[in-house]
RNA sequence: GCGCCAGUAGCUCAACCGGACAGAGCACCGGCCUUCUAAGCCGGGGGUUCGGGGUUCGAGUCCCCGCUGGCGUACCA
């Protein structure tokens, strides 16, 4: 049992069952290492002074047995506790025993959760915005797993409908070496993509637009899933929208809506009535015309993921999917699959060069793409820009401040720190740090708040997972390269007493494991030198 | 009009599911390299957390009303 649930129990006899007690890490080192407000809690509903009641809780704390250097009563009611430096060594044991695995948990309990993410159409190349969702939805993905729950990456790949149609007549024109319909693809990607199909083919001849729509799509999916592969981005399954229709699933998920008396026709279209189920208005699903409208397929593909049994289904969309979240939520509803779907809106993306945002237009295809994002800042560096963000709003990314490789670009100090680290532990002459080394020289200042930081990597993992907020690795990894960027100006590990060299060499030895794997689930690399 | 997201230092953003004096980076000024990489460290100035109410022992955080900005509001995907 860790230190935490240990002070925890001996508070619970006096705060009662039900209130939480939550430890935290005081912002002031005056107030202690740990502090918690449960007494502040707990006095409301007993109607007994929060002092009072937090004196009772100081006395409760077995200190001596714990090690501890002090317990304190602070401020309206606080309960605050000094951590001795033998508990902070035997956090330093514990992440050397357990290595790249220190910081995972069972938070998730095995829970299968399904989660999409970038999902692009296959009519050209990945824009920004894919991007930002790739890079989001890659490290939950593996914030998740190291979380404990059982996850599954899925892109979903639009090769049906008119859009593809669209693509095929584009690809036709162009190979004819006319320009794309009007409401076509203008981008230059598209002449390249003619060249290919045409490749000993007659352009002349009468195409089938829905057949050369297919093969261009294959192709784009290819591009998109080989420059995905370069930035690091990996899915379990790439689910073809055809698949469903094959299928016949999307008629079939009508058939349940109908069932449910969630169907009704009118004006000569068949509609869903949504907002009995939630939403602000009833849907079309069938046009006037027979066609069905992109809700049944994407509701038929919801189905299929809660049938392979998943039990959460986690969605990136891009902005302009806002106004989907309800509808699809109306329609999960009304076939029982409430609270199945999570909606994560991945906000616009302004790339800014020169102090001015750089202006696209995605009609004319001009576009910055991922792979010219990529061969310009590279990986790591637009990674761990996209991720410093929270997904819910829209970012600015500097090109200028991405390109370059100085001190005030951020990615740099992290993975400077990583870099020092290594630096220490190529050094010959100084006695190889382990799971064993004693490690009773740890406690200088610089030290301990190391350590305390380090410790705290599982539960920002599992509180990151909970909240499907990936870039607070971001923000926590920052803290361990500044606590070590102290520790390595204040203190010495070559070259001083054998007994404090190897018990520093062990701290710097955990250190480096918990920004490597930090790093490795924001899905940047952790660099030996720089 | 309605919905969603946001409004915190000059700029970009934090603030651990309400906590103790709101913190970093950049920019600006000044220090620190004979020794593990100075892409680092130390110090300095900087704030009515958009405004107004409410809940609470306590609000940047929760609720209500405004204001400002972004996005979305199809028998398109």
């Amino acid at each position: 049992m860790n230190l935490k649930d240990r002070l925890t129990q001996s508070l619970r006899p006096l705060v009662g069952p039900d209130v939480e007690i939550r430890w935290t890490i005081p912002k002031h080192k005056r107030q202690g290492d740990l502090s918690t407000n449960a007494a502040m809690i707990a006095a409301g509903r007993r109607g007994v002074p929060p002092r009072e009641l937090a004196q009772e809780l100081a006395r409760a704390i077995p200190a001596r047995e714990l090690a501890l250097e002090k317990v304190e009563v602070a401020g309206p009611g606080f309960v605050n506790v000094w951590v001795g430096a033998e508990y902070y060594q035997s956090v330093v044991h514990e992440i050397l025993r357990e290595g790249p695995a220190y910081g995972a948990s069972a938070a998730g309990g095995g829970r299968s959760v399904i989660v999409e993410f970038v999902s692009a159409n296959p009519t050209g190349p990945l824009n920004v915005v894919s991007a930002r969702a790739g890079a989001i939805g890659d490290s939950l993905v593996r914030v998740l797993r190291k979380a404990g729950y059982r996850v599954s990456a899925e892109f979903y790949v639009n090769d049906s409908g008119r859009q593809v149609r669209r693509l095929g007549e584009s690809v036709i024109a162009r190979a004819r070496g006319k320009q794309p319909p009007e409401d076509g693809y203008h981008g230059g990607d598209v002449i390249e993509l003619a060249r290919r199909i045409y490749a000993g083919r007659d352009p002349s001849e009468a195409d089938d637009s829905d057949e050369i729509g297919r093969l261009a799509a294959e192709h784009n999916v290819e591009r998109q899933r080989a420059v995905l592969d370069r930035y690091r981005v990996a899915f379990d399954r790439w689910f073809r929208e055809s698949e469903l229709h094959e299928q016949d699933a999307p008629a079939r998920a009508l058939e349940q809506l109908r069932e449910r008396g969630a169907i009704y026709e009118k004006d000569g279209a068949t509609w869903f009535a949504g907002s009995r189920f939630g939403d602000d208005e009833d849907r079309v699903v069938v046009t006037s015309g027979g066609r069905p409208t992109y809700l049944l397929p994407d509701l038929a593909y919801h189905l299929n993921k809660a049938a392979r049994g998943n039990k959460t289904a986690i969605d990136l969309l891009g902005p302009d999917h806002h106004d989907y979240v309800n509808r699809m939520q109306a329609a999960l509803t009304a076939l029982g699959h409430d609270r199945f779907l999570e909606v994560l809106i991945v906000q616009q993306v302004h790339l800014v060069r020169g102090g001015e945002r750089v202006k696209m237009s995605k009609r004319a295809g001009k576009l910055v793409t991922l792979g010219e994002l990529l061969e310009e800042v590279g990986v790591d560096v637009a990674r761990y820009f996209f991720l410093q963000r929270k997904t819910s709003t829209p970012l600015e990314f500097d090109l200028d401040l991405a390109r370059e490789q100085s001190d005030r670009n951020p990615v740099y100090y992290v993975q400077y720190a990583h870099t020092r680290i290594r630096g220490i532990l190529r050094q010959e002459g100084f006695p190889s740090p382990n799971a064993d080394s004693d490690l009773s020289p740890l406690g200088q200042p610089e030290e301990i708040e190391l350590i305390k930081h380090l410790e705290r990597f599982g539960e920002t993992i599992a509180r990151a997972a909970d909240t499907r907020e990936p870039q607070r690795l971001v923000g926590y990894l920052e803290e361990i390269a500044n606590r070590f960027h102290k520790f390595y100006t204040a203190h010495r590990v070559v070259g001083v007493e054998p007994d404090v060299s190897e018990a520093r060499g062990a701290l710097v030895l955990a250190a480096g494991i918990v920004l490597k794997e930090g790093l490795n689930l924001l899905g940047v690399h952790a660099p030996e030198r720089m």
